[in-house]
DNA sequence: CCAGCTCGTCATCAGTTTGTAACGCTTCAG
DNA sequence: CTGAAGCGTTACAAACTGATGACGAGCTGG
């Protein structure tokens, strides 16, 4: 669930600075101090984005974003370019190498933070998902609602990705390790038994039309959505 | 139908990558590096949208867009200017001679299809300026009117906004990261929290009618409009 | 240049949601 | 029959979320 950043910056304060800022706010970021570490790193995994310093020691941050701009692993790669005031009248370097974001130092935090969310907001669309109707009871991710019977059911948001997931794994066993991985994300460490209170409410809130009996308890092996 | 740009630049490494990324998003892209070419290319044919540098071997930028905007063929055709910094003071004169956007180098590439987008979609704006009506609230877009029981709604135009794509969008709820995107547009940075503020000053608004009821919150998941 | 409107941000407050611990019941192997 | 393991249920403190009022900056029409 955490996106996470690259930072690519050779002066170890600012680098410190925009980590500590950065992972305050809930995001996993890596530090890489040149182009070459970047590279290595890159080759590992891509993150969400990249945070990429104009100077580097060993490459210019143009010529390196240029460059993952050409490899279809890192063509989608956001990359935020960070350029200090002097550069910024230079005429052809100041142009980037299809950067999808600048700033300029000093930047203020917020702003930073603004232009990350902003763009990661852009790279993750909503994801259109089709209603299921299983007995009378009737999930739509869309208008975040649960019909049973023509009567809505309220449910918090866990209770709902929760029901969302049995539903559309209908008649397959899901073990709780299972369900935490798919309800509640695999990078979260949440104690196992947490599934069973979640379950518990949602019963409760299935009670009132009687859809609670579809939720099946499946011992030693996890829960079950009763199919049609 | 893909839109047609010309680029005016003679730095070939800048019009090699403008070319390269409006390619990438879909545009048709044609290249001359001078005043006199540019004259030449649109006497071939106008495309749907000019960028122009504002240095130019021959012909400034400048006077090349007062040109143009003196002959029929070409007064609608929207121009976007390139100036470094330093120009930036001049910008007036710019807009005298009737350029339609402006970009100061360096510029993300973020920034230029933004503004691309902005200014092809201002072109056609006819697209969803149906009227919506709903539970007796009318919206209509041409008119910029909200009404209910023919009484009318004074609305700011960013609660209009934000109206008309709740409304358009009944029934299904909207996150307040898509609302961002929907309403401000993708190219700014705005707290999300700030649509909260917004929806209350919208439901403020509707709330002498009682329609504001119809503005439901969806906690963890954003606000939606009821449906009909 | 001023008054009014719009708009983005922030601090605060009330209400909900959520992860855990604790306790007791049920099931089942031996 | 018995103890252990699996599960249901309850209670609760902490974290989170959304509503709201206030404020200052920017813009606009006079």
């Amino acid at each position: 669930m955490a996106a996470r950043i690259l930072v690519v910056e050779d002066e170890p304060a600012i680098s410190e600075l925009l980590a500590v800022n950065l992972r305050h706010f809930g995001y996993v970021v890596s530090a890489v101090a040149d182009s070459a570490s970047a590279v290595e790193a890159l080759a590992q995994s891509v993150p969400d984005l990249m945070i990429l310093d104009w100077m580097l020691p060993d490459e210019s941050g143009v010529d390196l974003a240029k460059r993952l701009r050409q490899q279809a692993r890192t063509r989608e790669l956001p990359i935020v370019m960070l350029t200090a005031r002097a550069q910024e009248g230079d005429k052809l370097s100041g142009f980037d190498a299809g950067v999808d974001d600048y700033l300029t130092k000093p930047f203020s935090t917020r702003e930073l933070l603004a232009r990350i969310k902003a763009i990661l907001r852009r790279n993750v669309p909503e994801l259109a998902a089709d209603p299921i109707e299983i007995a009378q009871l009737r999930i739509d991710p869309d208008a975040f609602r649960v019909t049973a019977r023509a009567q809505t059911i309220d449910l918090s948001p866990t209770e709902f990705r929760l029901l969302h997931c049995l539903m559309r794994n209908a008649d397959r066993v899901l073990s709780r390790s299972r369900l935490l991985d798919l309800v509640w994300g695999d990078e979260v460490y949440i104690e196992e038994r947490t599934v069973d209170v979640h379950i518990r409410r949602l019963r409760q809130a299935l009670q009132a039309t009687g859809h609670d009996r579809l939720v099946e308890t499946v011992r030693g092996g996890g829960y079950r959505f009763l199919p049609a």
